[in-house]
DNA sequence: GAGAGTTCCAAAAACGTTTTAGGTTTTACA
DNA sequence: TGTAAAACCTAAAACGTTTTTGGAACTCTC
């Protein structure tokens, strides 16, 4: 079809080149160069001088046909991502191409470009077969990528839990972090909390909802579903799910927001009621986004080593690599950073 | 070294596979499944057929061993980047991936861990030879990066440009959006505009600076080094630049920010010295990040259509893997996003 | 000094495509 | 009916590795 003409200007040489001129078999220089040890010390370093002088490199095609794998990774990273900019997706992708390339391993990244695509991605991938694994976030309480994953075995992991579990994941402890939202805005006194919730489709605004029901019940605050708005980056923000809440009925005193965005959003819906964040009302949100720290009041909010988090899947996907089939499943803290936004509330305020 | 035990539960068919399937020979599968025109309309379809039925998926290995090309692009991005989530980079990501899927090609990411291995990345990759271009950005006023694939003639593209401007590049048109900066605090009756600058290592900063320069030359404004500050993401916020700024001399009435964050926290340094932004002081930023419309006072910055910009690196991309060495370079423009934080000043509040 | 191990290396067979060079059949035309 | 051209297809040669199999030389051990 689409004919390519590659630039001539280098002629690369090949493993037939260096035994050439090294005077030995072309297997004995793929067994010097791959380090095995069934090959005199003298002739390895003879071998890897002339690789060296001939600037051999071998060929990757060659050896992924030879070897049936590729020697990378897939992540893939679905639209909202990349619109909004949710810090948590590069952190991640650096611990894990840090993993990664320490094996030799190379990291793609694949964009899902919107919600229904996203199995397709998946299905892509590893029907092309261009990759060992695939890593994906995102997912949902029943999440049919992962049946269809699990159903051909081909290796994955995943950033966020489902409710069955039975596969290889790393996530933030979404639930401790509910836990600590809510005992934080509680020991301030707050005893009516309002929820601005990251989507539900997602497991994790599940995980983090249970973990906030618990803290509350353990409070003997009882829940009340009015309080709970859900947030979408798009369609509806902080801002709007704010006047939704306060002008409905008994407005809560403190927020939990389901991240950073939807807090700050926040902060301009309650300006516009006549409220002042982090004063009338107490924001909590969440990943820590760059600007949480410079906006007024500073945003207090959960931070989490996301490099470790893709180190951690970087190990876990080199571990399946080479065969362990065990699944491993991985949960990650979060720190609550505190800043300015959660003020004292309720009965606190009134002493 | 590491043996690698692969799944063995799907065993694939090859093209030999589908060959005796449909009765013909292998070289004919290839010639059907890859749209060549000399082959019967019945036996393609019969083949297609057959290969549907098998299941049967091309060695994406053997392809790029036997056509010697990896129908795939790496894009590398700065570790600064990914640490402070400059959403330049999603964006463009976002674009370029689907320029380059229109064709088949995938797109890699590779990350260069700091900014000393950023061309050790590239270098890597060229050797490796594990895809068919590269792309990357933060060029330098001279860039060795530059030099070095131009020297192999391996394809690549920047965004971004450099002082000898040879190579084929996508950029924001960074003077443009210097003078349009001018121009407006300018209208707004400002004479003394203090430049919160980005690192002067790269190559848009200058560029910045000269439309900046221009436009106040036009503007019978005399350039004052003292009113220019470099601010870095780490070591120097725009919250020190602006503290350092407005203690050393006659202060300015505006700042011209290098992008959101520096805007963002420079601020915070007013705050702190008893100025308020947006009111005292004007503001202008750049990137457009999400906060930035969030943020009180709202932040004045310039848009970009990220995935535009994206599309045409991966066009140009596409042009020069198919035989097209003629350098393309093309200037995007930026379009102010006008907010609260630039506001009057100067001669004009006086009035 | 003969058999048994070791140590080191080589030959050759894959891996699954694409492409070249050609061969056979059919069609077109006189 | 014969010949030239067109249409369709095949055989086989790459592409550059890794890995299997085995062989030669050398070292022990009795």
């Amino acid at each position: 079809m689409t004919e390519t003409i590659r630039d001539p200007s280098i002629a690369r040489s090949s493993i037939r080149d260096v035994a050439a001129a090294a005077g030995v078999s072309v297997s004995t220089v793929s067994r010097a160069l791959n380090g095995y040890d069934d090959v005199n010390a003298e002739t390895r370093t003879k071998i890897e001088l002339t690789a060296e002088r001939l600037g051999y490199r071998p060929s990757y095609a060659a050896a992924m046909l030879r070897k049936n794998q590729t020697e990378t990774v897939t992540f893939i990273v679905s639209k909202p991502w990349t619109k909004y900019v949710d810090p948590y997706f590069l952190g991640i992708l650096d611990g894990l191409e840090l993993a990664l390339s320490a094996q030799n391993y190379d990291l793609q990244v694949l964009m899902a470009r919107d919600f229904d695509t996203e199995f397709d991605v998946v299905r892509r991938v590893v029907n092309r077969n261009r990759s060992d694994a695939v890593i994906f976030a995102r997912t949902r309480p029943v999440d049919e990528r992962i049946d269809w994953l699990e159903g051909r075995g081909f290796p994955f992991a995943t950033v966020g839990r489902t409710l069955r579990d039975t596969h290889s994941f790393v996530d933030r402890d979404q639930a401790q972090l509910g836990r600590d939202s809510v005992r934080r805005l509680v020991a301030l006194g707050h005893r009516r909390i309002g929820l601005l919730t990251t989507p539900l489709r997602y497991m994790y605004t599940t995980l983090t909802l249970q973990g906030i029901e618990e803290e509350m019940m353990h409070a003997g605050i009882s829940p009340d579903a009015t309080l709970a708005v859900e947030c979408f980056l798009s369609r509806k923000t902080g801002e709007e799910a704010v006047i939704e809440l306060f002008t409905r009925g008994r407005p809560p005193t403190a927020l939990i927001c389901g991240n950073d965005l939807i807090a700050i959003s926040a902060m301009e819906g309650l300006r516009k009621l006549g409220l002042r964040p982090g004063e009338d009302v107490a924001l909590i949100g969440c990943d820590d986004n760059p600007v949480a720290a410079f906006v007024r009041p500073a945003l207090t909010t959960f931070t989490l080593d996301l490099e470790s988090v893709g180190i951690r899947l970087g190990r876990m996907i080199l571990a399946r690599l080479s065969g362990d089939k065990e699944p491993k499943q991985e949960l990650v803290p979060a720190q609550m950073v505190i800043r300015q936004s959660d003020c004292p509330g309720g009965a606190a305020r009134e002493t």
